[in-house]
DNA sequence: GTCTATATAGAGATAGAC
DNA sequence: GTCTATCTCTATATAGAC
């Protein structure tokens, strides 16, 4: 791996510490810490909490996009478009120690706390989270790789929802098996 | 209704806050100004957040059990009673200020931030939900009124993971009506 | 049970030297 | 860019009077 910033370095141990606790149990000193320069140095970089979140947020959905736009890319009829998507939300569960979540799925969670110009982006990776999705299903339709009733956009709601919410759980208590079983049993029932 | 005493409103207010905002963004300060009293009366109420904490999951475990059993105690069918389930997580939203979700579930997205005795609690919410849900689809597959592929236990495992998701999300930007939809899409699937 | 007052620690943030 | 030092505010929690 390329040797990385301070100012990335400060990125990652900020979506690690959202993913795991949340960002209102996230401080800049436990930012320093991790990092290894002073509270000063990082406000040098973000000057607000509100900085930083923007931008771990910006980092975050972009390599979030390119995952699922090259998933758009690959070859494959719908069905495996869709365990690909899913197998993305679980790259995240089983990436580093394996504790955290979705970052934003958990700035969802504390929204109320948050910038408006935060909730904003967040709820365009739900959007642009629900486009690729209704392609996804519109293609497996079209192929017939997916069968199911409902809308595409209901159902899109569904899996995102289901997602998010199996990350949430998974964390008490649960496995990364529990998240594989789960999944499984979403696709035999499309 | 009845007048509630001290530690009651203490308790709702507490409950509030954690679905709204969750236990990191909400101080004795917040509680003291919805309650009307000063913050040491509540630590002599409370004495310290932990305290707190655990009397609130207790609580709503203990009203959120009855609501369940009282399902079970209706005449209905599996699919009838599914239905009933999923109309108790909608209420957790339709109550009061609409931007809530479940506050065992925010906790849950907080769990790394808390003591494990709060976390044993949590646990055990997921694992009776689990519980009621299983039974209600094995009485549906019994009397034919729910129909589906895989096991009780993953189907329950999506249920649950889904309906906490969708708390989760409905506030960030969401609505009722999202939430129904989606509930609708589920059981059209089984 | 509720109050005032206070202790102690940590938060986010800034000024200015190197 | 990083540092030391400091400001201001808020957090949890306790002591003791009424």
């Amino acid at each position: 791996m390329s040797p990385a910033s301070t100012r990335d370095k400060i990125l990652d141990a900020a979506q690690g510490f959202i993913a795991r606790v949340g960002v209102n149990a996230m401080s800049y000193k436990h930012l320093s810490d991790v990092v290894g320069i002073r509270k000063a140095s990082i406000h040098h970089h973000f000057p607000t909490k509100t900085d930083l979140l923007l931008h771990v947020v910006q980092r975050y959905h972009g390599h979030f996009m390119l995952k699922l736009d090259s998933i758009m890319a690959d070859d494959g009829n719908g069905r495996a478009r869709l365990e690909s998507y899913c197998k993305v939300f679980e790259e995240v569960l089983t990436r580093g120690d394996c504790t955290g979540s979705c970052p934003l799925g958990m700035l969802v969670a504390e929204m109320q706390t948050l910038d408006p110009k935060v909730k904003v982006m967040l709820m365009q990776f739900y959007k642009e989270n629900q486009h690729r999705l209704h392609q996804i299903l519109e293609q497996g339709l079209q192929d017939g790789s997916l069968h199911f009733k409902g809308t595409r956009e209901a159902l899109g709601a569904l899996i995102f929802s289901l997602l998010q919410g199996l990350l949430f759980l998974t964390r008490g208590g649960g496995s990364v098996q529990m998240f594989r079983t789960t999944v499984d049993q979403l696709l035999v029932m499309v």
